[in-house]
DNA sequence: TCCTCCTACGTCAACGTTGACGTAACCGGC
DNA sequence: GCCGGTTACGTCAACGTTGACGTAGGAGGA
């Protein structure tokens, strides 16, 4: 074992030297670019061998005419979120495939930190960016897209012109399972959504208004709380919703922590079997619950894989016009969205 | 809008040009260095400031004596296991104080990608890497720490020497979550845990014949069960249990997924309610199925900071001996935990 | 036989930045 | 008025690599 820290890495002179060629010959040789002799070739491998040689990827795409790093930024909202570490996984899976490493970053959706990382992001010279956008301005990201930086954004459009996207299909969605619960025969279906800086929040909002309309059921504002952010702000609103004197019957939750938060306020009043729940967003053992928890599940490893694809096409130099691609989400029914309205609510 | 892709990136020659000064007085202006005059300095910054430039990292680290490049490398099994996600998001908040950015990888288990991932990060010039071991050999790992890059291992300790680590208590707790069952009134306790080839599912059994031992109760081979991957291996296992003439009255699921998949069973067997679970991980909803699942709780936060803060200090040039880092994982009683055996099973 | 072309190398400079070192101007002290 | 020291710059080379280009030698054709 050797107690002092780091030794010099060996570089292409130290090799060059051992091979008795040029610093050149080894380039050619690490990159298996024609204009060297089998002998030569093999006398190469061998020292890099010896000396463990491995390539300098910084310096090499500082001097290529290319420039690439070979390294893509992608910025989400919390890592912590399954939902950001499933995408997470999804570009990554998609960018080994191209020799592509990720630096990955939290933005908290706080627009300061979001600028931070995309500067060091700019420093690290990424090849190209994937953002989960954060609520309100995005100015930052669009200097940083007029730069000339490629760029996708995730789950979130672009509020800017020349930006490629991979939304899930959130309004429709959202109306699809309004009316599933109209269809049952509810009434009074209350809608629970997180912050509505976010345009997946606003839209989702928007099927819920859409769902009403089409089965012919009028808005009641009571039943709308918005600007939950996490599961306890969603409790408490959940919970004033049955202080209410014709509570609602069915519950269309327009977020994964807003859906957990629901149904804590549920299982308190002991009303998880007789109150209808759809949630937006697919979370773990949703089926082992009791009932089973109705949702629409997003396809995460599509969104991601498409956001990677998109990226690399653009990093490749692609010139189409911003593509905006629409993942569809798919009604999950477990239980919890299949509840009928009480009898004495049918009728009325 | 600007629909040829990249302009070039200005760099300090242009500045420098613009402010009518050398490279280097830019430079040190950029790292707030002495030995630039007041007004030069304005005459600089604004002169960065219209031109919109960046420091190019990759050129500076290349240069520079220490040769940081602000970069640690992660590996972990995969991303979108909560697990490793949380304690990505622990390294990465730990991580960004010092103004460093992660560059994540998947290993999957799987040594030969562990290798490749190993290789990329080396290639980038990475400061420090934080790595969750594959199962079996460490060669890979080993041989990277004898070059001397400063290394950390989480959750599993290494096979070879010199390097630090951060795990949990995997056996005392294992051990405690048994004797917590066994002083129940349980005697037939099974173990279900995953492949045996990860040291935190060898540490967990041996917790779990400790805690026999110290309760006076015979290992029972019928009642262990092993290298369960995944929740539906698991499944078919704690199924197969309940197929013995005398069943166990108690589970102890030495992993999060396995507890997930023995959860399963005891549903379909309607033995939810009468059988005993104890749960190594903590997972979310645990508290919302009925009964509560206790668990074994890390301190995922915890594991990730500590091995943030020891890679720092190595990558700070801290020559001290190795240190293996422990943190407490703790008992979260929910009722799963808390059910006693059958009277006619207790007296026996 | 001579000229051309190709192959297999080598040489040189440059990518963007910074460490080492040089130097002119100025300041204070005697 | 001279000297030592400090301040505010500049010059040069180098980090590890590769693009542009040069060249020696051999193969091949007329």
């Amino acid at each position: 074992m050797d107690s002092r820290g780091a030794r010099r890495e060996p570089t292409m002179r130290d090799v060059a030297a051992l091979a008795k060629v040029s610093t050149k010959t080894v380039s050619r040789v690490i990159n298996d670019l024609p204009g060297a002799g089998p002998d030569v070739v093999e006398r190469v491998r061998a020292a890099a061998r010896t000396l463990g040689y491995r390539p300098n990827l910084t310096a090499s795409s500082l001097r290529r005419s290319d420039r690439r790093s070979a390294t893509l930024g992608v910025l989400f909202e919390d890592l912590s979120n399954p939902f950001d570490a499933a995408l997470l996984r999804a570009v990554e899976d998609r960018a080994r495939q191209n020799g592509v490493l990720v630096l990955a970053g939290s933005s908290e959706d706080d627009p300061e930190l979001q600028r931070e990382l995309l500067t060091s992001l700019a420093t690290r010279r990424v090849d190209g960016i994937v953002v989960m956008a954060v609520g309100g301005h995005q100015d930052a990201l669009q200097q940083e897209r007029e730069r000339g930086t490629p760029m996708v954004l995730v789950d979130r459009p672009p509020t800017f012109d020349g930006t490629d996207s991979v939304t899930t299909t959130n309004r429709d969605s959202s109306r699809e399972a309004v009316l599933q619960l109209a269809g049952l025969g509810h009434r009074r279906i209350a809608f629970l959504g997180d912050r509505q800086t976010l345009w997946t929040s606003r839209e989702r909002y928007t099927g819920y208004l859409e769902g009403l309309a089409h089965a012919g059921l009028t808005l009641r504002d009571e039943l709308v709380r918005t600007d939950l952010h996490g599961p306890d702000a969603a409790e408490s609103a959940a919970a004033t919703l049955f202080d209410l004197d014709e509570p609602p019957t069915a519950l269309f939750t327009a977020q994964n922590l807003v859906t957990v938060g629901a149904m804590r306020a549920l299982r308190d009043r002991d009303l998880h079997r007789s109150v209808a729940l759809i949630g937006f967003d697919d979370f773990p053992l949703a089926d082992m619950l009791e009932p089973g928890v109705t949702v629409l599940r997003q396809d995460v490893p599509a969104l991601g894989r498409r956001a990677a694809e998109l990226i690399f096409a653009r990093i490749g130099g692609e010139q189409s016009p911003p593509t905006h691609a629409v993942v569809p989400a798919t009604l999950v029914r477990r239980g919890s969205g299949e509840l009928p309205p009480p009898s004495s609510d049918t009728g009325a």
